[in-house]
DNA sequence: CGTTACGTTTACGTTCGCGTCAACTTTGCT
DNA sequence: AGCAAAGTTGACGCGAACGTAAACGTAACG
């Protein structure tokens, strides 16, 4: 295993984004890819990010949000004086996606009603069709 | 009961929005109140209809992608033709949302987790402190 | 040695979702 | 009549999150 770093085309094709995206967080401090000459390595690590990341998006984060949470999970053990105030961030944002959960069930709730309701609807209009027919 | 409509003052600071939000909404056609002379008077259904366009956005829809399923909620017995069409819609909105509570479980386990390290670490500096005093 | 493939930096462009004036009506006091 | 409050229509501005084009490096292949 020489290779526990992937290229830039690797890591477009295994997270379906493109070059100008992990540039970009890179540029961002969300990642941070080795260089070899000067092209980027993107390690083990990076594709833990990137994998927190993505979900993060599409949880509503932003970037800068999601930038601060990392942190939590990649805590070394140098920066304890900092874990305090990242744990607080945590507690925030656990609170923040408990709610969004509580809101989607209701929404997934309402949606399937609203569907059996246009089901229903659908149906009669199939047997008018067939009974013209 | 002669009020069953609000003006935009009352709409904002019910639904905690600004006016240039609303009238942006209108002149994106997600919101259809009626006019009174110049004014707006946003009726029962604009407040239906507001209420789930700021769900969608917390679950990181576009308002374009609002506004096709607002349909679904707001179809008079008068459009079956499409509805049909917006039931597909609907299908594939909430396999989205059911995807999304999934990974937003499994996240929250994650952070869940991760919070438990940080607090036992916290709670191995708070010891050395103690026993330093 | 040319050129093809893959990557890089720099920098300007774009879309979304509003914020923020400016200038103007309309309505309701006083 | 005067004037302030509330609302209106443009129009331009802005931050976030990239897209996109230009110009360059460099490594390998025929």
């Amino acid at each position: 295993m020489t290779t526990d770093t992937m290229n830039i085309r690797e890591m477009c094709d295994a997270f379906d984004v493109t070059p100008r995206t992990l540039r970009f967080y890179e540029a961002k401090e969300l990642l941070f890819p080795i260089r070899e000459g000067q092209k980027r390595l993107f390690t083990k690590r990076d594709r833990a990010r990137l994998k927190l990341i993505l979900r993060g998006k599409r949880f509503g984060f932003s970037l800068e949000e999601i930038r601060q949470l990392l942190d939590l999970y990649h805590m070394d053990d140098g920066q304890e004086a900092q874990l305090s105030k990242t744990y607080v961030l945590a507690e925030r944002h656990l609170a923040d996606m408990e709610a969004q959960k509580a809101e989607l069930e209701e929404a997934i709730g309402e949606l399937k009603a609203q569907m059996a309701w246009g089901a229903e609807k659908l149906a009669q209009l199939n047997k008018k069709k067939t009974a013209a027919a």
